[in-house]
DNA sequence: TTGAAAGCGCTAACAA
DNA sequence: TTGTTAGCGCTTTCAA
């Protein structure tokens, strides 16, 4: 379809499928029926109105088709489009969905602080459910929003009556990095994590969860906890790591609430030519880059990728008429590598 | 909007316009006139209306306006979403579009060879301009498209008619990045670049004009190229990153096609302790991990960023009337960090 | 198996 | 300033 370029000259109205009917001469229910691929055309008709639909370029307005029923699209939220462990999440919907019947569409987030825009505008547009990945928008509003049309949830902590979750049991992966942490000897243990301003939603928001974690096991120890917080640009970041180091007693190891902030305190530590024995780093997501050996971070994993096809197959589900809404909590597995502990960092040899 | 959650119970049918109208006690005309901000409507009206929809949760139907006009939405087309070169044009869309006032949905290509599914979908849903990003397309197919609705192409060199482009200088970096590795006395130099399969258009891809350059340049100096396609599996990459290696006269330089075959390259290297010295790395498109110290990887800066935001720009453009067909080509700049020449890397001490 | 006609929710002429 | 009305392109009864 919209094989043949249009004739030369004026651009002409699209064909509609009025259009296609007079040409084939038949009915506008039995083009309807054909491209639907409906049940009672006969083959002579089926032959027919193909072939005008080929000779006339024709394709079904998906505006007209939703003012009748389905606009057989999903759509996706996205926070931000730049973020590696987001799109992880879209990797797997885009592969679970591919294979089914359902056009993808996604709506980034042009305001991170609030992300009632996005969800609203893939609403107004009639998508048949929609996943919101880590949406800034108060639990009850998301309720309100699954009332009207299937949601599933990916990467808060709620509890939803009328919408499914998928989210990373963040309690216990906290807490896998910090008995990590203890057993290599650490004690002086920052945490470093976003500034609080920017979360709608702090009782279901995985940072403030893994934080908590870190407190309560810090002062089980009998260690008074240690939290910075950052107002996500770089700059900062680096600006605090190299303060940590400048202290008379700096601390031995730092847990970050993502990946990306650990990878900017990596940047510090290597300039200043600090290694991970005196100053450790573990990070939270694995994104893809931190398996590298130049790189080799010590991370949680929280199987991104499988989240995003879970709730793709629960949204299915959920437009199937599934009305139980229903919770997928991932275990998180720690990846040990160079940026702490034991495993020896692989070094680029002097050039 | 939205805000009232609708109240409990089996949920209600979303209000329409007529609903507005009658609760309001006015004509659905004003509504409409209302929720447009169009001219003539008393601030008595205007009050009356805008209380009837808060009260009823209205959200106007993108479909039905579509009926009539414009969906005030536009469509960008990409290839992968897990490509950090992708996502920073993407990002440079989204930061151009967010004062306008479009809506912006992305529909990801769910099969890599063929593009023309994603690009359907969003002329099916009548945006009102559409951003290709680096579409698997023949140039045609494109130009057919272009007639019906406006369109920028962003990635390859097409010399098109009815839409406009934006382009790196591909000749003008695979040649910075040759010069360099010339200058530094390198001579066995292999190119490691994507399968020619999965492309649609060799013709105006980027790959192959590197590919040209790399190869004319080589002759030039009475050098033999040597070239190596990867079909984009990271295994494949390792795989031959360690046969080149293995090599009684091993190269002494690798120019990558893009920086993802660079940073595959680059794990080999670092895993067998070979330096720079021995095997430069050079990449291109300079993505965000390439600057980061323990990385350092010299690479070409295509400015993504700026490349999407002067796509969205010549599309309101075009959406805004303008029918000539422009062409913006940014120059690169080569970034020469540890992986290649002089610039000493950034250590890992001994941990 | 095929066609006629009603109607989805909205906008834009036009009338009042 | 406000309301009436005729469609936009499709799907879906319901008749033929």
């Amino acid at each position: 379809m919209l094989d043949n370029a249009s004739p030369p000259g004026p651009p002409t109205r699209a064909a509609t499928i009025e259009d296609v009917a007079q040409h084939a001469g038949v009915s506008k229910a039995a083009v309807s029926k054909v491209i639907r691929d409906a049940y009672g055309v006969s083959d002579q008709m089926r032959e027919r109105v193909t072939a005008s639909i080929a000779a006339l370029d024709y394709r079904p307005r998906v505006a007209a088709r939703a003012m009748r029923g389905s606009t057989a699209t999903i759509g996706v939220q996205l926070p931000q489009v730049d973020n590696e462990f987001f799109t992880r999440i879209l990797t797997g919907i885009v592969q679970e969905l591919n294979a089914s019947a359902y056009q993808l569409i996604i709506a980034p987030m042009a305001d991170p602080v609030s992300g009632t825009a996005a969800l609203e505008s893939l609403y107004d547009r009639q998508v048949d459910g929609i996943i919101a990945v880590a949406p800034a928008v108060p639990q009850a509003w998301l309720e309100g929003l699954a009332r009207r049309v299937p949601l599933v949830q990916v990467g808060q902590h709620d509890h939803p009556q009328h919408y499914d979750v998928v989210v990373g049991d963040d309690d216990a992966g906290a807490r896998l990095v910090m008995e990590h942490l203890f057993d290599s000897g650490h004690t002086r243990i920052v945490h470093v994590t976003n500034d609080e301003r920017i979360l709608v939603e702090p009782r279901t928001d995985p940072h403030p969860r893994r934080l908590r974690v870190y407190e309560s096991m810090m002062r089980e120890r009998g260690l008074e906890p240690d939290v910075i917080r950052i107002d996500s640009s770089d700059h900062d970041t680096r600006h605090t790591v190299n303060d940590l180091l400048d202290r008379a007693t700096p601390p031995t190891a730092l847990f970050a609430g993502h990946d990306s902030l650990a990878l900017s305190a990596l940047e510090v530590s290597a300039e200043r030519g600090v290694d991970a024995a005196e100053f450790a780093v573990v990070g939270y997501d694995d994104v893809p880059i931190a398996s590298h050996p130049l790189i080799g971070l010590s991370t949680v994993d929280q199987h991104g990728q499988e989240m995003g096809a879970t709730a793709a197959q629960l949204l299915l589900e959920r437009i199937g008429g599934r009305q139980d809404a229903q919770r997928r909590v991932f275990s998180p597995a720690l990846r040990v590598r160079a940026t702490s502990g034991s495993a020896p960092a692989v070094r680029r040899t002097e050039s």
